[in-house]
Order: C-alpha cells, then structure tokens, then sequence
DNA sequence: TGAGTCATGTAACCTGTTACATGATTTG
DNA sequence: CAAATCATGTAACAGGTTACATGACTCA
C-alpha cells in the first residue's frame, strides 16, 4: 500500500488537490513510484472516509483541497519505521539484458548503447535539476530532496558507466570466441 | 508482458519445467523481475496455446518440460528490438527517504543505515556469485549473465555509497539548522 | 472563440500476490 | 516412515493501466 502513504507523505508536506497530486508523483516521485489520477482519486476517497486525510479548500472546476491529519501523519510514521519496505525490483530493460546472448555482439551492443543514451539523457536531466538556484537547506523537505535526488543521480550514473563496462566486456567476448575458433 | 517474455527467453536458454521456471526467476531474475509460480503455470499453458513454447518432456510427479519454439525465439527478439522497454520503477525504500524529514534526524540517519545494511549484504551476496569459481567465459549466456550480475554490483555498491553519503549530509543539515537557531 | 490546461471522476481490463489444494518422490 | 522437496494447478483479491466521460477556466 504505498500509493497511500505516498500520497498521505505529500499531504503532510502541504495541502494539495488530486490534481496537484497527480503533478507530484510525475515529476518528484516518478523515479520511485509512480500513479496515474485514475487511482489517485479513489485513494483520496478512501484516505478521507477513513479520516486520515481532510478536505481543507476548494478552487475553480470543483477543484478540492486536502490535507493530512494527525492520524494521516501517524500512519506514515508508522509505515516509515514498519522494518519492512517491499524489494522487489522490476526493470524491464535488466531483463531484457539477460536475453542478450541472443542477438549478435554488434546488436548487443546497440541495445546496451539504447540504454546507456537513455540513461544520459535521465542523469543530465537530475543533474540540471540539482544545479538549479534553489536553496537546498532552506527547510528539512529541501533538503531531503536534494538527498533524494543524489540517489537519483548515482543510480543513473552507475548505469551509464555499467553501460560502457558492458559494451567493452561484449567486446572483449567476442575476441576471446573468435581466437578460440582460430585454434 | 514481460512475464511471458522471461519465461521465452528462459526457454530459449533450455529446456524447463515451470518448476525450474520458478526457481531462475527466483534465483537468477528476482533482482529484475520477479515471478511466483501461480503466475507461471497459466502462463505456460498460454504460451503452448499460442504455440510459441512447446512440451518436449516430461518426468516423475507430472513434470512437464517445455522449451521455445522458433515463433517463441522470434517473439524474444521482436520485444528486445521494439524500443520501448517501459521505464516505471518502484522502490518503496526509496519512496520512504523522500519523507524523511518527517522524522528527527537521528532516526532518518538510522532508517538510512537500514537501507545501507540491506544493501550491504546484497552486494556482498554478489560479489561472491562473481567470485564463484564459474567460467563466466565459457559461453555467450554465461557471459551475459555475467555482465548482468555486474550491473546488480554497480546497483548495490552505489546504494551503499549514497547511504554514507545521506547520512553525512544529514548530519550536515542537522548542524547547519542548530547554527541558525543559536544567531 | 478556439486551444490548452485545469480538474474530477468511473469502468474495463491486465498483472501480480496470497492463499488454497493436492499429491508424488526422495532422502535420512 | 517422516520430513523435505518436487511438482502442478486454481481462486480470491489487490494493485495498476488504459480508455472513457465530462466540463470549467484561462489566455492568445
């Protein structure tokens, strides 16, 4: 159930809309968890009939405020020190990687150079964001976005590196099989 | 779909029952994608329908041996090709940092360690799997799954780095705030 | 006034998890 | 012979995506 608290951890920060919401989690939070407003409004449905959220405002267009309550702090806290986040990984293009030896060292390394241009692109992107004139330390929020992102920027800059790794150790494969087939 | 596309791809490799089917993903895969065996066995009896995996065996306690037909290697090939691998990932660990700052620092840096030690022994389960005395040279699949392995080290050994390095610059924070209160 | 964006919601469908259910074979 | 492991399957439920549906407001 981290679509909740991933949603009550936002209220708790400010009062937001479904719409706001739906904002967040695809620019902040898409990297580590994403959700469509087809399941966001639901959700907030749900979070206020159980009271851990409440509506605080309105707007144009029907447009409903929310904010989370003691309770809906509380449960993420608890959610927070529970011991036993979810670690299941599922990367579509890792598991792709395992299928490599399938296709030719010369297609492999295009798919691998696929990757490595794909991730580039993502760390550029965090990098841009980190050199931005925001005032990281101004509150304990920014700054722990500012930690957040450094994951960010490590994991996409790991795999750009892995990526030349691979494409050289594909490289050094094929040598290796065509001196054996010499012999 | 990628659920059908490991279980080709696996099939491609060799021949398995969904027994074994379950086991690699659990052994190999789980780090990438994960699959449980009431998820697998419907899907291979979809598979053998469509004629992309066939039963080339069988053994004690009903096992049935499948393995990919050319349509099914054909059909790995097209979803390695197709460039579109789908990008979503979730981490709920990684959710949980970005609502840190609802917590004292203290307790952010021990939820910090927290993921450090997890990640820790991942990696330490790794390096020893590339340590094994396998010969990862000794064909093209080995040597794949050697080059994926390496991107789950790199993957771990970062996590571990950027814990040290969050808990520091938590600490930091902490300081800077504390200098601010006293002036 | 038309295009874009803000704004909320529902329904059908697909994917994945947990729990239920059963039984054969192997090994100590 | 008992426990572990091998082996296959189904069913209920939970979580997530895509598509459908509608309409208000803003700005050029």
């Amino acid at each position: 159930m981290s679509l909740r608290h991933g949603i009550l951890g936002l209220l708790a920060a400010r009062a937001m809309s479904g719409y706001d919401l739906t904002r967040e989690f695809d620019l902040t939070l898409a990297n580590v968890w994403s959700a469509k407003h087809s399941q966001i409004y639901p959700e907030l449905a749900r979070l206020a009939h159980e009271g851990l959220i409440e509506q605080v405002g309105a707007g144009p267009r029907g447009r409903k405020v929310y904010a989370a309550t003691n309770a809906g702090r509380d449960e993420v806290l608890e959610w927070l020190r529970r011991d036993d986040p979810r670690r299941d990984l599922r990367v579509e293009a890792l598991l792709q990687g395992f299928f490599l030896w399938m296709v030719e060292p010369d297609e492999a390394v295009s798919l691998i150079e696929r990757e490595k241009t794909f991730h580039s692109r993502t760390l550029e992107r965090y990098e841009a964001t980190a050199a931005l004139p925001v005032d990281w330390a101004a509150d304990v929020q920014r700054h722990t976005e500012r930690i957040m992102l450094e994951a960010g920027i490590r994991y996409e800059r790991g795999l750009v590196e892995w990526a030349d790794w691979a494409i050289a150790e594909m490289r050094r494969g094929e040598r290796e099989r065509a001196e054996v087939d010499d012999s």
